[in-house]
DNA sequence: GGCTAAGCTGAGTCGGCACTCAACTTCAAC
DNA sequence: GTTGAAGTTGAGTGCCGACTCAGCTTAGCC
């Protein structure tokens, strides 16, 4: 198969100009931001943006890996018999700075393929409920399908919700501990 | 304060099945739906609608209310210690059939103000809970927010995952096992 | 330095949607 | 039945946002 060739230095630049700014504007306002607003951010022509990604799918597409990447690195770092716990609040108190995660994740968004995207992520999450389990500290009868939806669920209705610091602790108290006891 | 003036048959008619073709419309395609698709489903022409509900947003919240209104009656019907569990249940399975609801819930949606229209609901769900408590059924640390949080991220997270009926009854076991639990 | 393909620009096109209004129709009070 | 106010109609307006493209600029190879 060919192989597209390498970026002029100009191009490189502004692709990565564009993702940054795609990834403030869409975290900011949402996946309903406009790409006029991202090009603007960016310092750059609207064309340009549509040279580099083609629709505006392709643009969300993109920035979703990134930021799945991310987090699933940041999976990666924790570990032990709270590395699940520490994850998952984490990932709630932030879900307001990552909105285009969340939003994307939880409708199969603006029809991205997502599932490449996330197995990083799934993955990391499921080495984490690992070695809870292995340390007793989540039921063996939990499966990771759940834990990810759990995840994605209460990520998002912490995003929308507005919740505040306790209703997010009181929440995430309930969940932990339906983990741990699940029959 | 003025009251307005009772309406005329058949402007009462209309406003009806305005009501109901906008339930049906926002249900299956979100709230993102056109209100030319409302004026078409009902029957009447755009005008008719933007007559009786001077702006879209107007016409969500009227829908709203009665959504809201009818999980509220649902969830006064039940009672007893599983009467909680039951309701979630019942919310979370049929949360595709009222995309709408979840969507505003969710959101502030359209900027619609729910408190008021939110509040039966809560009244209900408090009451389960109380009842649930009462019998043992669910831990005494937990409180109303954190419930009715849980209620709308899941049902929320089982409507735009597509979570089949397994992931939905192993999601909600986590949770019950956490409300029953929550040290 | 000269050249050219790669890249950039931004005014413009197109489609979709919320909302308007002048002309017409119908209810209901008498 | 007549009448007028209430209600309906649907083509039209304005706006916004995704996407295009002809003309211009520039990186980078010789």
């Amino acid at each position: 198969m060919p192989v597209d060739p390498p970026l002029r230095a100009d191009a490189q630049r502004n692709r990565a100009r564009i993702l940054d700014a795609a990834e403030a504007v869409f975290s900011e306002l949402g996946a309903g931001a406009s790409t006029e607003e991202v090009a603007r951010r960016a310092g750059v022509a609207i064309g340009t943006v549509f040279r580099h990604f083609p629709t505006k799918d392709d643009l969300l597409a993109a920035i979703m890996k990134r930021l799945l990447a991310r987090l699933a690195a940041s999976a990666g770092r924790l570990g032990g018999p709270d590395g699940l716990f520490e994850f998952f609040t984490g990932m709630v108190a932030e879900a307001a700075g990552i909105r285009a995660v969340v939003d994307l994740l939880a409708r199969g968004g603006t029809d991205i393929r997502l599932p490449d995207a996330v197995g990083p992520l799934t993955a990391a999450v499921g080495e984490l409920l690992g070695q809870a389990q292995e340390a007793g500290t989540v039921s063996d009868g939990v499966r990771l399908p759940e834990v990810m939806a759990l995840l994605v669920s209460v990520s998002q209705g912490a995003l929308y919700g507005g919740w505040d610091a306790e209703l997010r602790t009181r929440t995430l108290a309930v969940v932990f501990a339906g983990l741990k006891q699940r029959s």
